[in-house]
DNA sequence: TTTAAAACATGATAATTGTCAGCTTTTCTG
DNA sequence: CAGAAAAGCTGACAATTATCATGTTTTAAA
């Protein structure tokens, strides 16, 4: 078993305020697993009982619409950690978590999270903080799926993911989305999503290889994002 | 100036963790005041330096979108507290705040609020559960924006309002929102809204007289947001 | 390797939504 | 109260986007 106060990780969120005696604690109670693509890390309505904290891979956040279509909420990776809303309103989660490729987590159960949060106040004003952000992006999200055309969060979308993730040896950023998984970012039908990387592939904007895609003008999609 | 520890508004939010020491001090130090209906609380950019505890009214949050569109993401009455979140994370506030009505608030400095943070568990657990509850409804928000019509939308927004918000005595909901701002809730133009509450008005679902608005079937709106 | 399934792609068409223009009604201000 | 400004309303039309149909390519499984 890895031990948390050796694991770089926990330094990329708020795990990292917490003391080596905590952190000792901690590693006595977790679990490892490996997570493969395509598999379901919790569904909605279900307890988590627990945070996850991501070593590696990616893993798709989403919540089924009342029209039966899934919308994409958060791409997680490497160095975050997920399940502390569920856990601190103490609910089922609203939102499913689908790995979308091979992943490395850790489990860290409920009760020595919450007796963390109750203790030590750096934690707890950390997560805080995180959640202020959290909130501050999400009326980002708000306000673009409101206000934007469909071409538009393309854009942003493409720019959020050349943004938040690492690039292949190639250049192309390191993340497997599918089509589909594209449009249930932006909030689209997949046709739409293809028709319009189509076009931004023909005006020079990025470069598509199957899966792969390259963003090769950052100040086109920058324009387009905006308005202009 | 009235008294904190005697004002029965902060049991509708956090501040009702406070113990009756903190309520004192912070009634020397906070301030009352009127915002007629129209005047900006605080703008996008501003540092409001403090927390708002709504008294009586109502206000809307708003964020300008690239499109140099408002779209209001929070409506905000009496018992709400308002500023919280750039409060923590130390920013300029990422919104605008519109009195929609006459309102009277009070003003809490930003180092008093710090200080209850650092000191009183309670409140900034209780802070946590509240933000939690935001991010939550937030991804609610950000699903529907994506995925659903505008006329799916506008359903929801009016069972919204009409679940949010008292009645006056006729039955209309105590809100006085214009045309314009229904749409920047919804996200949508001004035109569409109007045509599409017009509709829902032929169709006796709703009611309408000036700004007036009168929920007649609820189910027929609920079935509607949902997609039947 | 073969075969089936899934993902990707594109055209045609329909539905939704935005924009512009012009008009009426309501609200505000002096 | 008069006049101006803002808000509300409606029609015509254009642009965006979804849907359906169909074919191709890629991926996964036997």
């Amino acid at each position: 078993m890895s031990k948390c106060e050796q694991c770089i990780i926990r330094e990329f969120n708020s795990l990292k305020t917490l003391t080596k005696d905590e952190l000792i604690r901690i590693t006595g109670c977790k679990t490892s697993k490996t997570v493969k693509k395509g598999e379901v890390l919790f569904d909605e309505g279900e307890y988590i009982n627990g945070v996850f904290c991501i070593k590696d891979g990616v893993c798709k956040v989403s919540k089924m619409s009342d029209n039966g279509r899934d919308q994409i909420i958060h791409l997680i990776q490497k160095g975050d950690i997920l399940g502390e809303r569920s856990l601190i309103n103490n609910e089922a989660s609203n939102l499913k978590a689908i790995a979308v490729n091979d992943m490395e987590v850790c489990f860290i159960p409920k009760d020595e999270i919450i007796r963390d949060l109750e203790n030590n106040p750096n934690f707890s004003l950390d997560l805080l903080r995180k959640m202020a952000n959290s909130l501050k992006k999400a009326d980002d999200v708000i306000v673009d799926m409101a206000q934007k055309t469909v071409k538009q969060r393309l854009a942003t979308t493409l720019l959020f993911l050349e943004a938040k993730f690492e690039k292949n040896d190639n250049g192309s950023i390191k993340v497997n989305l599918s089509r589909e998984d594209i449009a249930n970012i932006i909030g689209t039908a997949t046709e739409s999503a293809i028709r319009l990387l189509s076009e931004f592939k023909k005006k020079k904007m990025i470069d598509l290889k199957g899966k792969e895609v390259f963003i090769l003008d950052v100040k086109a999609l920058k324009d387009l994002s905006e308005g202009f």
